[in-house]
Formats: C-alpha cells, sequence, structure tokens
DNA sequence: AGACTAAGTTCAAGCATTGAACGAATGAGG
DNA sequence: CCTCATTCGTTCAATGCTTGAACTTAGTCT
C-alpha cells in the first residue's frame, strides 16, 4: 500500500462519477461539475487524461445564448468497445457496443448447440467473435459471455438444456480463443442488465423474467443485479405454486416452469414454434388463447410470490413473454392484483421488454463497458 | 461542501473501520493497525478523540511476551447506550445495549395491546423506556422500535392485528415523549439484524424467519437488512404453495401463513397457548407432532421457494419457530430437500435461532448502535 | 466598441494518510 | 545489574487529492 493510496481512491471514484453522469448523456465540464456535484476544478482536472487517453472527445462549441460557449464531452467515436456472446440452445449472438452504448454490429445465427462439445461451442462463438471486431480498429475492452444456466466463479453449474457445458471454464476457454477478458454469467441475469445499463428502463429495481426453455428471472435490487451466493438467485421457475402439482425435472413439484415453459404453452396451443404460435394469436385462435391465458394465470401466482419476498415496484416480462405479452398480460396482472401484498396500497407495474431478442448480448456486452466505467483504471491499461 | 469534504469522508470511513474491528474484539492499536489495514500512526490519531470522548478506554498494559506490552482498547464502560422496544399483539419489551453488544438491561411485560390506541400503546413503552434508562447515566444514542407490521418511511402502513397503529408516524410520537432520537421497523427484520449485529451468528447472508401471529422473513442480503421498496420485502407468510387452497386474510389463497401459522399449529394440535403446546410435544402428544410436522412441511415448501429466489447459505428458524425446533427442522428439511435446486451440490443450513424472546428488541437496540458505529460522527454529536 | 455572461484554467491552501525515525516499556541473557 | 532484542506507540515531513477564488477566454447583447 503506497502512500497515498487512499488518495487515488478518491480519484477514481470520482472518475467513476463523472463517466457515469456522461453514459446519462454528454454534457460540458460546467454541466459535468453541476450534475456530479464536483467543482469545475476537479473537471478540468479529471477529463485532461480522458481526453489525452482517447476515451473522450471535446465537441465543437455549441452556441447557445449568453457567456462563453460550452464545450461538451462525450464518448470518443472512436474509442474502446466491447463484445456481447450469447451461447443458446439453438442459436448463437454478438453484438458490439461502445461506452456511450451504442450498438456496433450484431448477429444472430441459428445453430443447434445441443450436442456440440464445449470446444465446438466455443469455437463458433470465438469466430463470431473475430468476424465482428474484424471491422473495426477500435480497442476491445474485454467479452461478456452469456449462458443458458447457472454460473458460480465463473464456472458452469447446471445448464439442463447443454449439458456439454456443465463444469467448464467458459471464460478460460474463450479468453483463450480469442485474446479477450472474457466474463460469463447467467442469460436471464444479463437480460435484467441489459434493461439497466447503460440506459435505465424502470429508474428504480425490477425483477426481469424470460421464458426460453425454462423460466429465469433477473433480479435488480439497489441499482445492482442481485445474483445469490451460489449464482441461483431469481430461479422462477423453481417457485412452488401447487405444492402436489405436476412432477418436475428439478425433483419438486408444481413449479412455475411446467405451467407457464414456453414449451407448456405451446403443446398446449399445438404450435410448435413462437411464430407460429404469435401468429395464431393475432388470428383469434381459442386454443392458442387458451393456452397462453393458462400460462399468465400460472406466472402472475408466481410473479406475486416473487414480488412479496423482493418487493420491487416493476416486473419486466421478457423474451418469449414480451413477445406474448398483449395476449399474457391480463391473467398475470389479475393474479398479482389478488395476491401481492403491497397491491392495494402501490401497484406493482408490469411492462413488456422493449429490447427483443437481442436483450442477452447487449447485457452481456454491458458487463463489460460497466465495469470499465466503474473502475475506470481498467480504461488506462 | 467545504473545501476538504472528501478527505473528512476518508476519515469516517476510516473510524468506522476501526470501530467495526472492536465490535468484533478488543485490540491494541498495533493490533487494530494489523486488522484494519491501517497504519500504526493512523490508528494513533484516529483513536484520539475516540479515547477523549468516553467513547474508547485504555486497559492497563497487558503483560504478554517480549517487547513493549500492548495497552488494548475496548468500548468505554460508561459509553453510551441505545435502547430496544418491542410493541407486540401481547407483550412489551425493551433492552438496553452498549457499543460492545452487551445486554445492560431488559424488560418484558405482557400487555393485550389489540385496543389499545397509539397513543397509549407509546405511553407504556416510554415509561418502559424511562425505567430501564433511569438506572444509569450513560449516555442514550436513540431507540429502535419494533412494530410487528410493514413499516416505510417511519410510517406503519400494515398491522393486521394491531390496526389502531397504521398511518402513525411512532417513531416521531416516541420521540417526543422519551426524548430520544427513534427508529422504526419491522420485528423481522430486526430479529434477523440482532442475528446479524453485533455478533454474526451464520457469517453469511440469510433468512431468518418467525412465526407469531403471521409468518415473517427479515432478509440479510449483502450483510444489509434487504427491505425492498415500501418494506414488504420477506413476506413468506404469504408466499403461495396452494394456488386454489385456503382462503387468506391477504385476498389471496395458499399462502404458507394459512398452513404453518402458529394460530394453525394451536388449533390443529387442540392447543391455546404456545407452553401448552410444548409440553404436550415433549409428552409424545400425537397430534401435537403431527399438527407441527404438518405445518413443517408446509413451511418447508415456503422456504424452498424464499431459498430459490434469494439463494442464501442459511436459513434461521426463530420465535416460536425455534421453540419447535426439534419437532419442525425434519419436515421443513425433507421439504427443502426435495425442491431447492441448489440443494443438490450445497446444502442450504438449516439453524434455530439461540437468541429466545429477546432476538426483536435486541435487533431494534442494534440497529442505534449499528448506526453509531456506521457513522461514527454521530458518537461526537 | 464596450458591457455582460458563462465556461474553463490556474494556483495556493488545506488535510488525512503514510513510512521512517524515534521513544517507551518489557523480557532474555550474561 | 546491565545490555540487547523486541514490540508498542508517537512524531514528523512528504504526498497528492480537491477546492474556492481569481483569472482568462469566448461568445452575446446593446
Amino acid at each position: 500500500m503506497t502512500s497515498v493510496d487512499h488518495l487515488r481512491q478518491v480519484r477514481l471514484g470520482n472518475l467513476r462519477t463523472v463517466l457515469l453522469a456522461l453514459v446519462d448523456r454528454p454534457g460540458s465540464r460546467a454541466d459535468l461539475a453541476a450534475r456530479t456535484g464536483l467543482t469545475k476544478a476537479t473537471l478540468t482536472n479529471l477529463t485532461e487524461p480522458l481526453l489525452a487517453g482517447g476515451i473522450l472527445v471535446e465537441e465543437p462549441a455549441t452556441l447557445a445564448g449568453m457567456g462563453r460557449p460550452s464545450k461538451p464531452l462525450r464518448f470518443h467515436p472512436g474509442g474502446p468497445i466491447a463484445v456481447g456472446a450469447e451461447i443458446n440452445v439453438s442459436h448463437l449472438a454478438v453484438e458490439t457496443l461502445g461506452l456511450d452504448g451504442e450498438t456496433l454490429e450484431r448477429r444472430l445465427v441459428p445453430a443447434d448447440m445441443r450436442r456440440a462439445t464445449a470446444d465446438e461451442v466455443l469455437d463458433q462463438v470465438a469466430a463470431l467473435i473475430r468476424e465482428v471486431t474484424a471491422t473495426t480498429d477500435r480497442k476491445v475492452l474485454g467479452a461478456g459471455l452469456a449462458v443458458p444456466g447457472v454460473v458460480h466463479d465463473g464456472v458452469v453449474i447446471r445448464t439442463p438444456n447443454l449439458p456439454e457445458l456443465v463444469g467448464v471454464r467458459l471464460a478460460d476457454g474463450l479468453g483463450r480463443k480469442t485474446g479477450l477478458d472474457v466474463q460469463v454469467d447467467n442469460e436471464a441475469n444479463l437480460a435484467a442488465l441489459a434493461h439497466l445499463w447503460p440506459r435505465h428502463l424502470a429508474g428504480e429495481d425490477f425483477v426481469h423474467v424470460t421464458a426460453d426453455v425454462g423460466i429465469g428471472a433477473g433480479v435488480v435490487l439497489n441499482g445492482e443485479v442481485y445474483r445469490g451466493v451460489s449464482g441461483f438467485a431469481g430461479e422462477l421457475g423453481h417457485v412452488v405454486i401447487e405444492r402436489d402439482g405436476i412432477r418436475c425435472t428439478c425433483g419438486s413439484r408444481g413449479c412455475v416452469e411446467r405451467y407457464a415453459g414456453l414449451d407448456v404453452i405451446l403443446r398446449e396451443a399445438g404450435r410448435r414454434r413462437l411464430d407460429s404460435l404469435r401468429r395464431a394469436l393475432a388470428a383469434g385462435d381459442a386454443k392458442a388463447l387458451d393456452a397462453v391465458r393458462k400460462a399468465g394465470e400460472a406466472l402472475g401466482v408466481g410473479i406475486a410470490t416473487l414480488t412479496n419476498l423482493f418487493d420491487v415496484p416493476t416486473v419486466v416480462l421478457g423474451g418469449s413473454y414480451a413477445v406474448l405479452y398483449d395476449h399474457l398480460h391480463e391473467a398475470v396482472r389479475s393474479e398479482m392484483d389478488g395476491r401481492v401484498l403491497a397491491g392495494g396500497e402501490r401497484h406493482t407495474r408490469l411492462l413488456a421488454s422493449p429490447l427483443g431478442e437481442f436483450a442477452v448480448v447487449r447485457g452481456a456486452a454491458g458487463l463489460v463497458t460497466r465495469r470499465a466505467v466503474q473502475q475506470p483504471e481498467r480504461l488506462f491499461a
């Protein structure tokens, strides 16, 4: 510990504050000073290395009103970027993201990953990452990798649908193949992160619920994704709604997943794919509408329980649930209204995610840009 | 913002670190320096005002081994204290607590509060507080007040069993009657706090579950009691275990409370009071054993759901459940083992609280001592 | 052209921590 | 009894961060 570590910490903290303000929106030094509570002098000082390092640019002066015109600062359009990647049962996806939160490129390639070995999967992901990073010479800060399963200490410890990945240190593997610093996380957590970083959808804490093969919830508490001790937090799919109900693959009975999982909805509706279901719903198919309504009821019971435990003001339905939102939300809402304790006094908001199918990769990339902003020393490395 | 606010913040942060180390256990300046990572010089500096202010005392030198003997520092036996108070349906309780975590005095008086007005209740609480504080001339930092209901922004917004208290600013009322700075919180949260402050029972995050009239859970995440946006977090009593089950007073159906609440257990066992039930259990009464086992199963389902959402490593059974623990835990454990996802890889620990009937008041007092340590500037006010 | 306004920069002052040097208090060994 | 080794605690100059105030810059307004 050097003699001035505490001072360096103060400086890094202020740097973080400034960068966070800039993620929110660009601003001149004076504006940033007002927004962060720091002084103009400190801002001059703090932004100097960011400008020199190519992290920020000073825009030509804005001509507005009296006084010396301000020169807004924003993230350098040629500055560092992050890559997000997603491994899923039926597709791979990648996206590149700037510090300003702008998406540069996206790819989504259908691919059956069920039987592929971990090494094969990573090879494909690495190839895709090279593809999107080859088109630019901007510095790549690192990669985030989303997997449909529970991740703890960088190791996949549970993936019901991609058993080949269990126990594999995916971050190390992908790191070797791409030369990047890689972080792995659960897709539900990353989808939730995408709704709070870099732009905050709800403004407050929330839970983001997705259906894929299973049902996962990404829980955001105190502005942070909450993962639990071993990465199992937010397993909404295995919340029990009927103690003696349908047996679940997890060993329990009456799990929400058995009533509101996408596979259940499709089976009940007599459809094979989400697209087909959506068309049936649009056409007013009674069987489809009924299947979705029933799933909504079961999901509503689960969400009510979740809300009674987490007490978040907002629930976001994402993934397939966002697609089905119009036909789903009334049933969910109705169960919640009858069962959420705080319901009477304060209404829990129910929203459809606006992010579409790229929410997860965007969150994966966000993991990296967010860390860079929160630990600004990384930007200078 | 004065010119050196950031430095003062650093100092307060270090002061907090030192006080936290002292709550853990007394130690000399050199020892504290080693434990906190600060230097001996800083410790000399930091402890000087604490000694001068009567917060700490320097003990006579310990004669141990070679070198200059160390003079351990610990909290001053005449230093400031905190009061905790509890309002419950059938009793009031108070306790005084030193910064070192030692209980000075306790009172528990049976009293039916159901029909009392808020003012009458507060008068009685204030009288009890005066009783326990009159016996000492130590400075009283403030009071914590526990109520069996949901508290948000200092206002009681839900107390199923003490309706007179709803909407009342209890903190202000008790503050006027006692002249103390008062903080109000839910009894479940405070019982949980008592298990983590000043000594940590589990070492990690946990959920503390109590049964009284309702069932409440105090949730400790990242070392802090988690309250949710509006204080409704941890409402385990209204977690649904049978979507079409027994109708609950909350408007929902199949809430855990309807199957594992203390009132339900007593009714099923054909007893009027917990004492009587306990004796029946000890005597091997089949009806009593069965009632408790059934409640344990329902509770286990609810706790499994809770664990799948919060992913905490430990669940503590407190209050009446601690009393019934020996006859309860097998049923709870068994449902958890079958339903908790992480169960296979990592066992969730199930413990009985060792704190007994004073857990809640102790937590209420702890609210005050904890704040004093975390915001050391309060100690000098 | 001169007054006015607001942005951005410069600079001395203030301050908590730090490492090193120093003083203090004791045990061990001769 | 005296000296050395050892550990505790204090003193002090140095470090480098933010800050407010003064100052400079670059525009608008009349």
